[in-house]
DNA sequence: GTCACACTTCGGGATTGAGCGAAGTATCCT
DNA sequence: AGGATACTTCGCTCAATCCCGAAGTGTGAC
């Protein structure tokens, strides 16, 4: 039977492992392990080590396959290539503190990041794609193809798209109570892999825009470990205002 | 929230990975993955490396919470501690060989090797764990506390038990077409601690002749990589015979 | 009692790779 | 253009540890 042949007695975890099993190289994928992408400088002083000798633990990590890299200008950031990583990680951070196992609340842990989270100063998990596809669908936010642009900061796919807002969109936002005009001097759209959910989700100004807006309308709490909780009320609001149905994302 | 206080994020994966990334423990680790314990010796000659190198890297599993060790006898057996360290290399292993993921087929193996397996020449997993729970409950094993006995060679928890054929069970299992009295120079009954059901099943002498009675009878047969399929007349005959409800292990 | 066997401990040799700083390359800002 | 920033490459040192064979300890077999 040719198609079984990869089962878990075959693997040489040993390269894996050992890949892991760095303490600064450790370091680097538990911060990247909710989906993030960091820039090279942010992790040396993550890991602690300096960014020569980072480099080239970097380079290995992105050889190994754990971590992909994006270059945008001077900066390259580096994120968690696939989801299994993500839980080959966490399956040994259970491991790690040989007792204080609360394999329960873990497991609710693991689901809740995947569900809603924060990624930086936005939403992400389920919640920030379905955000992201309900802002598309109802016409807040229009895809644009934009070959010539240089790559978006935090990353873009092989292609490089824009999310531009739309008039309509801006008006339905203003009804919303989000001032889109406080776009200092950063991108107003950009969007961010998510490792849960291997698809887009909004960032830039407007997702942090937005972040902020749902938790003073009482509709997300933030908690603990980059943890999103949606209240009653985002619920219903989420899907009256926005289109966001619950079924995408609870 | 203090009883949050261990996610993912806090811990310290470095050690334990670099435990697993040494490619002889690498070696040891995949050798008892499926629960099995086996001698110092066996182990040496899986990983390819010198007894007295093999007995370093064994101080340092033992030490590092991911196997134990019980003596008997000049052997000493090891074994995994508990299921999450299987959970963490079968995590690492999916990560492996880095292209050749067939995940749903590698979700369905993992399962499968749960629900039943062998474990050296006798049946392991929930099937493994229901069959004992079955021979007990019908009468045809007895349980003793056995304090005075020596451990049992293949391990035996904290006290040691003994399991006793009764003589109803060997008329049953003799109805059955098992012949008990084929019992070489080999303890009749041992038990055996089941990774994936942290509860024992059934090994030793009559381990060994059920499954070679239950293969012979068509009941199971035996898959690839220590799978084994139980086929309609084994669920039937398990239930019918000998109590063994499908749904304690299906 | 004696031998055989299983495993551990010890001592020494060789390899790996983690670490840093300095120099090099590319990009951004003014 | 010039300088600052972000990151990589290079050269080097140093510590960790992986490995083996030989000797030591304890158990089972005859």
């Amino acid at each position: 039977m040719v198609g079984d042949a990869v089962v878990a007695g075959d693997a040489d975890i040993a390269p894996i492992a050992a890949l892991m099993g760095e303490p600064a190289r450790a370091a680097v994928l538990m911060a990247l392990i909710d989906g993030r992408a960091l820039a090279a400088s942010t992790l040396a002083a993550e890991a602690g080590v300096a960014a020569s000798t980072l480099s080239a633990h970097l380079a290995r990590l992105v050889d190994g396959g754990l971590v992909s890299v994006e270059a945008s200008g001077r900066n390259r950031y580096f994120r968690i290539t696939r989801p299994e990583v993500a839980d080959a990680l966490e399956a040994l951070a259970r491991l790690a503190p040989c007792r204080p196992i609360r394999s329960l609340r873990q497991g609710t842990h693991a689901e809740a990041i995947r569900r809603a989270r924060t990624c930086y100063d936005h939403l992400a998990g389920r919640l920030g794609v379905a955000l992201l596809d309900a802002l598309v669908a109802g016409n807040v936010l229009r895809v644009e193809e934009d070959p010539g642009g240089r790559p978006d900061p935090v990353l873009g796919a092989g292609r490089s798209q824009r999310y531009v807002l739309t008039k309509t969109g801006k008006a339905r936002l203003g009804e919303l109570g989000v001032d889109v005009e406080t776009t200092a001097r950063r991108p107003l759209t950009r969007y961010c892999l998510d490792w849960s959910e291997q698809r887009p989700h909004l960032a830039g100004a407007l997702g942090n825009t937005l972040l902020s807006r749902f938790v003073d309308l009482g509709w997300v709490t933030r908690g603990e470990r980059r943890v999103v909780q949606v209240t009653d009320a985002g619920r219903t609001g989420l899907a009256r205002d926005l289109g966001v149905a619950a079924g995408d994302w609870a």
